[in-house]
DNA sequence: CGGAGTCCGTTACACAACGTTACGAAAGCA
DNA sequence: TGCTTTCGTAACGTTGTGTAACGGACTCCG
């Protein structure tokens, strides 16, 4: 079962399901995250409060895995401060099984109340529950306000995933060369490793080789997307070779949104 | 605890909640209907399908509690049901408990499952739990009669499985087909995996386990509903390919009531 | 200046996922 | 019974992407 997507032929982008796994076990989040990714979601780490706060406030958060016992924190208050202010949908995750506490977790707010250990697949099974709910009940799924990135006479639009080149021709490009495109029109001029970038597109989905380990698919990834979108990609302007480190964008980049 | 509060943030009287008790063991039914009452809510009792969908189609009803044996009927398919035509929440009530159980329950919609025997108090958390959100996210949406989806200038009714084109031309679905673009309204945005398509579309179909080893049974359905319903179906705007993952229905849906 | 090692560009190839078509079996209908 | 529709299966074509191999360019060091 897989839980979202992001990208399609012809390159468009689709909204990922952005989870936030609060658990102040390391190995437990890392397992919870893992699993969460690959099953096609964006998952984010958060141990305390601070951490929970910070990117809630900061970035779209759509789901948030809240553990209960967290050091010296206690979830059940966390999640009470959240739904305080926000109607972002929260599944308590939780050792502590009884059914009193489990009454707890709902009565501070908790769409769901989840206790360990717990089978991966039905956790999976109840976010998307969460998720779906939350998606049907708004009659018309709302569209995120998009960006649209200019540079050297090109145009990215982020929400359709066009390419457009100066002469306003659309240029194809695969699913795979539109998430490196991405990533570094979200960093320019600042060189990016090859781990990096593999990194950054496996948490825009993808696959997960993780076997980075005789990865030249970077080099020729780059290669081929340099053929669409270099004027001569034999002498790069803008996806340009930082060599010993990676790949940079090495122009100005426009973004403006609409 | 109480279900409903009399008032919320804003001072609105809260309306009390009308739940439908649906289960084929009338001790069971009547001990559940009697507990809800106790507890501020407006109960109504059911013992099978026929009676589930007068329900809904007569009166407002704010969630259901679907019992999965009923006799000859399957709750699982009545629930699946409800979900293609209706935006009402549905709990799941259970004896059967075991994790593949749990996740059909899940599959065909679901917004919690609860194992019998259960606990009526933590029973009555998470009804709230559940009326909470969809309170939270559609204060303003009726769940009540048939639904209309549009998408993209087309028009599909849910009651009379008719489809039209933007040109109001109606178009000749087979019985797959609606059952597809059924199973996809009711996720919009959601990549849906070759299993689960096949497995929602089993539940009501008639049809058998269907050995999904060689299964390109699905991708050749969605060829088939493509190219009925795409302008273009060489290059789908509507039900795309999610490479390695399955299929998404990646367009905005309105749903509205009729 | 030159040589060796490293890093990178490029091409060809293999493979997996998906689209498409044809065909036949099963079910519905007259 | 014969015709039509529906739908799964099989087969083949297409596309996207990682791997491997080769060769060029750069760098360090003498």
């Amino acid at each position: 079962m897989k839980l979202h997507s992001q990208k399609v032929k012809g390159g468009k982008a689709m909204a990922i399901p952005r989870i936030l796994v609060v658990d102040d076990d390391m190995d437990m989040r890392q397992m919870m995250i893992q699993f969460l990714r690959q099953n096609g979601s964006i998952a984010l780490p958060a141990a305390n409060g601070a951490e929970v706060r910070a990117h809630i406030d900061g970035g779209r958060v759509d789901l948030v895995l809240l553990d209960v016992m967290l050091g010296d924190e206690n979830g059940l208050k966390i999640c009470q401060e959240l739904r305080r202010e926000q109607d972002v949908p929260i599944i308590m995750v939780s050792a502590l099984s009884a059914d009193n506490q489990r009454m707890e977790g709902y009565a501070v707010g908790a769409d769901d109340y989840i206790a360990k250990p717990f089978n991966p697949e039905l956790l999976l099974a109840r976010v998307k529950a969460v998720l779906s709910r939350t998606r049907r009940t708004s009659s018309l799924v709302h569209r995120r306000n998009t960006k649209t990135f200019r540079f050297n006479g090109w145009t990215y639009d982020a929400k359709s995933s066009q390419v457009l080149s100066p002469d306003k021709i659309q240029v194809a490009l695969s699913r795979r060369e539109t998430a490196l495109l991405q990533v570094l029109l979200a960093n320019p001029h600042i060189p990016l490793t090859r781990e990096e970038i593999a990194t950054s597109l496996d948490v825009t989905g993808e696959t997960q080789p993780a076997n980075e380990a005789s990865g030249r698919a970077i080099d020729v990834l780059v290669g081929r997307l340099r053929n669409k979108i270099e004027a001569n990609p034999k002498d790069p302007q803008i996806l340009k070779t930082e060599r010993g480190v990676g790949y940079v964008f090495a122009i100005d980049v426009a973004v403006s949104d609409t």
